[in-house]
DNA sequence: CGATAAAGTTAGGTAAACCAAACAAAAAGA
DNA sequence: TCTTTTTGTTTGGTTTACCTAACTTTATCG
């Protein structure tokens, strides 16, 4: 069970906010954590100071929160796997999108590596081979509702891939 | 945040340990339940009690444990979620067999009623699909190894594609 | 510059999941 | 049967992640 990282799912997400805080609001304040967080002050508090201890974050009382270079490329890992899963989600699948969010709000913390990867490729795959493509993603949603394809002829389908 | 089922993480993986057991040994006895999860006979004891407080396995001490219709439900339901997931993760993105079933272990607690769905759809579209297929799969991961297809040709590669 | 509001901290508490170790019941074997 | 082993339970503890409420520090504004 080799998660990407040594931390849990519910410091992954701090780090998370605290690098979109620092880029939207220029600095990381524990109010602006909590209400992201949906948390109270009391308890962000107590997780600063996990994170700090292990070296994720700059933290002393009263003060800014910044990301250490450590935190700061874990926080942008996990946002990366944030983005990617949800675009997969979004653009293959065509999940509506706040459920995307909602999703690949938890499953940032559960993919590994590899998987990770291939869903990156994946993506490129679909973009780049006309086999695929726009048309093909459009008539996976038909499929999806009525249990088949509503190109129905499946030669003059093949026959209409463009090719670049 | 809207997770399939009201049951955390630990709890969904007891049931569906539950069900194999009642499935292969018969029986699902604490001892063989601690043994796939890797727990102490103890924490396995607490958290059968919980379960059966819940209504989702009949428990009395020293006695044999089994799912309630509600249960065996929610059980099946985790069960299908693991075994969709890990196939998509081994037949389409082509993730290694052992990582997969990791990896479904994890993304089965995490994942959406619409995500599950169009994954099973996906799969099926895919199956179906001439513009897909084994062929397809195939040339998807020499593309993630090389970021570029070997058919290379692409006027070739569509003309090969068979319609059933 | 104070007074008040806002933000941050502390303290004490809860619940979920685990553990180890001691103990009890049930099963298995001589 | 009775002894030993296995299985199950209980107890007391830990850690993580939250909470509320009281308090302190910092910021804002008249």
């Amino acid at each position: 069970m080799a998660l990407p990282s040594e931390l849990s799912e519910s410091l992954e997400n701090y780090l998370e906010v605290i690098l979109d805080l620092e880029k939207t609001h220029k600095v990381a304040r524990a109010k602006d954590i909590a209400d992201r967080l949906q948390l109270q002050r009391g308890s962000v508090t107590s997780s600063l100071k996990a994170l700090a201890d292990k070296g994720f974050i700059n933290y002393a009382p009263y003060s800014y929160i910044t990301l250490t270079p450590k935190g700061e490329t874990l926080a942008r890992e996990i946002t990366e796997r944030h983005v990617l899963i949800k675009q997969f989600l979004i653009s293959v699948l065509q999940v509506d999108a706040e459920i995307a969010e909602e999703t690949a709000c938890r499953l940032e913390h559960a993919v590994d590596e590899q998987t990770l990867e291939r869903l990156a490729c994946f993506l490129k795959y679909i973009a780049a081979c006309p086999r695929a493509g726009e048309q093909w993603i459009e008539s996976f949603l038909n499929f999806c509702a009525h249990q088949y394809c509503p190109a129905h002829d499946c030669r003059e389908c093949v026959d209409s891939i463009e090719i670049p």
